[in-house]
DNA sequence: CTGTTTTGAGACTCGTTTGTCTAGAATGTA
DNA sequence: TACATTCTAGACAAACGAGTCTCAAAACAG
């Protein structure tokens, strides 16, 4: 469905959002913090600097951090930096070249699947999701989580 | 989300349940009504056979045809038949090792989603999806849809 | 018995994805 | 300047999935 990469990109952009504001924190942080290899976690900030999602800075006290408040940044943009435009496409069948013309059998009830996630997707936001690492007990790495 | 031998296998049962009943059908014929290698479909009627979708038989006049009444085989019986009873398992962040304690932010709403998925994989069967093939004009192969 | 048709099982190739590693460029500090 | 820290880009190998191909076993027809 998506990407490990993808899932790496979203961990890491709520990570920095649930972490202090305006500080770089280097990715071998963030990825020692999220039990992530920091090597692969390192190749999606490329792509998420590109799109404008993250700043990045080199040396000492460098890092990577947020670039617009959290609360601005969709779950959606992520998957479009990292993944491209075309997430979610996948399907139940799978047939090449299947659009709204002449679908499969079960065209009707999968995109209304799709559309459920395309608008969870869009309505996300990395500000959200890291405001519930807070209030609920939550998790996001795959650590032992603390307590 | 689904392999490819599973999205296979449905589309052979559902071609097998749009054809006429009792037949068996070679393989090699079902696949190039559906326009698919034959080769990687005969891959998926082993699982199907074991779980008691299908018959198979040797030989001229040999080939493949459902068990049951195609309004009792549910595409959740596919997918579990080839791609094991870990299907749709697939999530937005994919932790590993993430379950109902200790869920991620995304955890409500994807679960919510993913209930969906698991009720029409439940609540479809092959047989209504074939009789769909007659009444509205869908397609099952990526062919040339007959006019 | 001989040959043909078909399933059944599995080895094999190929491309993509995942993950690790290395070298280099930028940045700051002393 | 010399050095440590950090991003950046890309080479590299391992793992996986998709798809092709081969060979053997079963079943039938003559
Ligand atoms: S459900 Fe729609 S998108 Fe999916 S295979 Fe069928 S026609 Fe294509
Ligand atoms: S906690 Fe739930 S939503 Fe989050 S990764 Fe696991 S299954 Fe998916």
């Amino acid at each position: 469905m998506l990407s490990r990469a993808c899932q790496y990109g979203i961990l890491l952009l709520v990570h920095l959002a649930h972490g202090e504001g305006g500080r770089f924190e280097p990715v071998h942080e963030a990825a020692a913090g999220l039990g992530l290899s920091a090597h692969f976690l390192a190749k999606t900030v490329g792509p998420l600097a590109r799109a404008g999602l993250v700043k990045s800075y080199r040396g000492p006290n460098g890092g990577v951090a947020l670039a617009r408040d959290p609360m601005q940044i969709h779950v959606r943009d992520v998957v479009r930096a990292i993944d491209g435009s075309t997430p979610v496409e996948c399907c139940v069948l799978g047939l090449p070249g299947c659009g709204e013309n002449r679908p499969c059998p079960m065209h009707d009830a999968w995109s209304a699947v799709r559309a459920n996630v395309s608008r969870l997707l869009d309505d996300t936001t990395v500000g959200a999701l890291a405001a519930r690492l807070d209030t609920e007990s939550l998790r996001l790495s795959s650590l032992d989580p603390e307590h």
